[in-house]
DNA sequence: TTACTTTTGTACCAATTGGTACTAAACTAT
DNA sequence: ATAGTTTAGTACCAATTGGTACAAAAGTAA
């Protein structure tokens, strides 16, 4: 049976709340958190500034949302791509399709955390406190899939998974802010490079 | 004999140009361009607006400046290093100080550049173009020492000197935004000891 | 119809942004 | 003394920042 939609009772909503969060998580990641304005984040969302802060209480609550479903987001894809390529694989094409992301669509959006860690870490304590715990459960993460990775006899054994998981995290955020601080094709190569070496070997 | 100091015509500067860059050239380190307000930058210089925008232009202008400080105070700093230590040695003390400087300070600085790379790209193409310039004086400037440290027998010879630099930059400039997205001492000790394994080898 | 509830539109707010115009001050040259 | 030149202080500017107050609109419940 289609499930009734429980009409409430005031007047209707004419817009869709996680529609709205999702449109306002990707203006950040194109943008940043102290760059986008919330006029800016208002138009993107298509929604009044008396309903933003009905609903999203402030531009830091937001925010905060939009972290959050980032890194659900994020490792949800993970996940799913491990059902269809190695970690080593998927671990590479990671670093692959963000060094790829510029000559593909012109421009370089990195990673939601770390595009903020940096402002945050001066400015927003609350957020960059945030910001630490999504950033712990990436490490997890990718932690999780090196183990993978080791077990199915696919990545080295040599090192820890929690320490290959730090370098290549290290190697993924590097990578993304070389890139925009104009490194050429040849270093990016150096460093894709570098890091399959490390991990195969 | 003493050189007599030229006095010029109009009434004289109360300041130092070259002592309030370097006090820009510090605030714009610790709180990158966008975030460095003008009246902030004011204080900190100790000068007025009006004697500001006749000495430096801009904003945009001083920063540009900055810029070019920096990147000539850091490969002179690091030419006078190679004097005292090994190739190898340098680029290992550059990751350490990197990765002790929030314990030593309490916060971390990382690269000026590399800090204000991000915003740049995306508001302030002028910016990003000459970052672009420095980054890759940068890139020679590690190439050389590392050619040198190669020279001598202290680093690797098994990669190319100009990909170990793309690697060591990589390496420095993920250290730091990690450090601020919240990675633990366990993760930059990671680092560190995976970038030794490489340059030794 | 009336009362109640929720969302939306409009107008407003103080604070801050980078930057300019103009006057006053402090010096040199004549 | 006076004119010319350079620096400094004050007042101002429009634009934008995140956020609030309140009334109008649009629905349900009685």
């Amino acid at each position: 049976m289609p499930l009734a939609k429980p009409q409430k009772m005031g007047r209707p909503k004419e817009f869709n709340e996680e529609q709205a969060l999702q449109l306002a998580m990707d203006y950040f990641w194109d943008h940043g958190y102290d760059s986008a304005s919330l006029s800016h984040l208002l138009s993107v969302m298509k929604i009044s500034k008396s309903s933003f802060y009905q609903t999203f209480v402030s531009k830091q609550n937001l925010f905060e949302r939009c972290l959050a479903l980032y890194g659900e987001q994020q490792i949800t894809w993970f996940n799913a791509q491990l059902k269809e390529q190695s970690a080593q694989q998927l671990l590479l094409s990671i670093l692959k399709i963000s060094a790829d992301e510029i000559q593909q669509t012109g421009q370089i959006r990195g990673c939601l955390l770390m595009n903020n860690a940096q402002v945050c870490y001066k400015k927003y304590p609350d957020l960059s406190h945030l910001i630490a715990q999504q950033f712990k459960q990436f490490h997890q993460a990718f932690t999780e899939i090196i183990q993978h990775g080791q077990d199915t006899g696919d990545i080295t054994t040599h090192f820890e998974p929690s320490m290959l998981a730090s370098i290549f995290i290290n190697t993924l955020n590097g990578l993304s802010i070389m890139i925009k601080a104009g490194a050429d094709a040849t270093i990016i190569h150096h460093i894709l490079q570098g890091f399959e070496l490390q991990i195969k070997k």
